[in-house]
DNA sequence: GCAACTTTGTGAACAAGTGAACAAGCTCGG
DNA sequence: CCGAGCTTGTTCACTTGTTCACAAAGTTGC
């Protein structure tokens, strides 16, 4: 065992690595060869400042004077992200939002690939799904190490969301997904983001409300 | 104008109210008339003193020894989000994502209905999605003030988004949940929340690499 | 009425994240 | 080769958010 420690890149900047990239993206389909922090925070709509210590947490990649190499920075971003190669990801439930997700093309590009859609509903079973065939809940460890999957997409009702995460966690699933509204109960080393657009929307309306408020005591 | 000065809520407490709500929503379907401020922790996924912190900013309604009353509770936080009355929003962008948005039911009991989709596809207006009529994104002015609309969703492409949010600004709405991935620019005190899968998914992958990394130097 | 027990509300310590400021380092024109 | 002009990388003070720990306030049983 290595007594090397990792260096510590911290949640919010991991969470900003993405749109940078995204911004890079752009910049390379406009033949851009360099950007300065603050070309790049303008983009991202952060602040110059941030996007230097962002990037300075995983190594000196720009050029005092000059700023940055866009491919080389794409690349180190890539890489830091684990972009450098494909994640397969399966679906889990094949509803509404399911089966949208799975014929988004969008993914691809960003390295992410459905490889596989599932439901308990016997009535969907073996339909088609943009490229896919609904496959049965039942087969999901088959599934999983037949493509070797790492990332599971909970799109199920409320009620099955923790059965289901603990199929998944049972299959060797340790990233998830869920994009129904329950809190996941999963063991330690495993990672649960919620995608939950109704708290989205609440937030709005909390901020919404509090205008009218204000406005109203102004006049 | 007032001098009173509204009580500051953080943010962080703002995003986690939804939650509560969820939980206590939850409980009382349950038929549970009080619950601790770990009880709710437990199920919201966070831990006591955060759940005691989060309510004390609007407020005492617990009971020491006993715990929260939960309709009581549930009332004061929907209060407080803006949930006594309904928020109508409007859906711009009627392809995939934005038709499994508009036919979604799951809002309704959150306060939130869709009350409009549109689009500038000719070959999609006039098409029904759920129980609505796609409308001509020309119409928007006329949408936003026919039903008082203060909440835009975008759900076009990322290239059409920045032009949509500045129609959407246009037309009076100063809520905006963008899920194209794309960094909206707009006005002062308008508020925009994206809402980007494949930043998730990236989330989950870099955690993924490091923890095939780690485990690579271990063996 | 009182002692034992439970649970809230909050002050204070700690941790994480932000942003202004500036020295250090690079480029380029002359 | 030098000095003017940029832009990075990093420090530091500040703001925001989390957690601990405990007094205060209530309940319950006797
Ligand atoms: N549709 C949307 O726009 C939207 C938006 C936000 C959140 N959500 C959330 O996403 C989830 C799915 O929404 P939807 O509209 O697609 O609902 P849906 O009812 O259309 O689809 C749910 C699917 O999950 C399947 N399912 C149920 N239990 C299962 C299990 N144990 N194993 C496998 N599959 C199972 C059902 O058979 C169904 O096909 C819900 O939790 C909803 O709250 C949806
Ligand atoms: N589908 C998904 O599962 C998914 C997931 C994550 C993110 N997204 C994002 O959501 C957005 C929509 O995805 P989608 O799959 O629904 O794409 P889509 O191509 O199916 O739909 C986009 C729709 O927007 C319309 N549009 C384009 N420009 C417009 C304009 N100026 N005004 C009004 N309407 C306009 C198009 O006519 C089309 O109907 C994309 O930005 C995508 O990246 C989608």
């Amino acid at each position: 065992m290595s007594t090397f420690r990792r260096r510590v890149i911290p949640d919010a900047t991991i969470a900003r690595l993405p749109i940078y990239q995204r911004c890079l993206m752009e910049l390379e389909e406009d033949g851009r060869k360099k950007a300065s922090s603050e070309q790049l925070a303008e983009l991202a709509g952060v602040n110059g400042a941030k996007v230097r210590k962002d990037l300075s947490y995983f190594g000196t990649y720009g050029t005092r004077g000059v700023g940055y190499d866009v491919p080389h920075l794409l690349h180190e971003i890539r890489r830091e992200l684990g972009m450098t190669h494909d994640w397969p990801c399966v679906i889990i439930g094949a509803g509404n939002l399911g089966s949208a997700l799975a014929k988004f093309g969008g993914f691809v590009d960003r390295g992410f690939s459905v490889v596989a859609i599932m439901d308990v509903d016997q009535s969907k079973v073996g339909h088609q799904v943009g490229s896919l065939t609904v496959r049965h809940e039942d087969e999901l460890p088959e599934v999983v190490k037949e493509f070797d999957i790492s990332i599971g997409i909970i799109t199920t009702t409320a009620a099955a969301a923790q059965d289901v995460a603990d199929q998944l966690v049972e299959a060797g699933v340790r990233s998830i997904l869920n994009f129904a509204p329950a809190t996941l109960d999963v063991p330690y080393g495993v990672l649960v983001r919620d995608v939950d657009v109704a708290i989205e929307l609440q937030i709005l309306a909390f901020h919404e409300e509090r205008r009218a408020l204000s406005e109203a005591e102004i006049v």
